[in-house]
DNA sequence: TTGACATATAAGTCATCGCTTATATATACT
DNA sequence: AGTATATATAAGCGATGACTTATATGTCAA
């Protein structure tokens, strides 16, 4: 039953093309939601709300000075998002090596039951399905 | 104005819980739809919508064989993920070294116009935008 | 052919999303 | 005090998402 799937909300944080480009721009320095602003061409209260997306997940701090907001990029959370993209790292590099081919042909992990392709020496139509 | 926000599929893909569980069990190795179906507790068709999510992101590729259809992961797109991830790396690493300090007190990029903490000199921690 | 199996697609439902306008809140500037 | 500025929050709305049940399509097996 897998592990029951549980939902990370920098990965729904992210998704969003917007709130990228939010965490893109705050890299390059904090900045209040007014400067921010000038970048899209939505609403004040659009931007807010993705501010408020990003913050719940983690994403950006908020100070107060004076009237202003300044918004803060915390990266820390996006760790996880390259933590996960980084365990399929080896599938896309093997398909840049000869070796890949090898690699290919052995299969890691015997599929734990049913339908799964067995065996390799790719037969077309060779399937022996007990049950 | 930024890069217009381009949306790209393969984060919108990833964002949802069981894909990524979808894609950890493809990791492992082939699969057909039945046998990912013991995975998780929700119908058939779910699943067979969550792959189509998942192959028009050029997640998954499918394969027929006899009456089964058997999906195999394609991680290329998710180097996407990890590179844009990666690019945030230097801010989660900063935050463990003792340069640290230092390189906060930096600021890289002066904000580029208007609403920044402005005019006024009373920033408590004297920085000078010097480089 | 008939029926069971494996899967996709269609259609419907309800929640969530991304946005808008309207308003509230807090600070600053006379 | 009163007004302007900076931002958040509320409420509403159409679009999309994640599911469901019902059905269609294709293959195997008798």
């Amino acid at each position: 039953m897998v592990t029951e799937a549980i939902d990370i909300p920098v990965f729904r944080a992210v998704a969003d093309p917007t709130r990228r480009a939010i965490l893109d721009l705050l890299a390059a320095g904090e900045r209040a939601v007014n400067d921010l602003l000038k970048s899209f061409k939505m609403t004040q209260p659009a931007v807010s709300q993705h501010l408020r997306v990003l913050r719940e997940a983690g994403l950006v701090s908020e100070r107060r000075e004076g009237r202003h907001r300044i918004y803060k990029l915390e990266a820390e959370p996006i760790r996880a998002v390259h933590d996960w993209a980084g365990h399929y790292e080896r599938f896309w590099t093997r398909k840049l090596t000869a070796l890949g081919d090898y690699l290919d042909a052995a299969p890691d992990v015997p599929p734990p039951s049913g339908a799964g392709p067995r065996k390799k020496t790719h037969r077309k139509t060779g399937r022996q399905t007990k049950r």
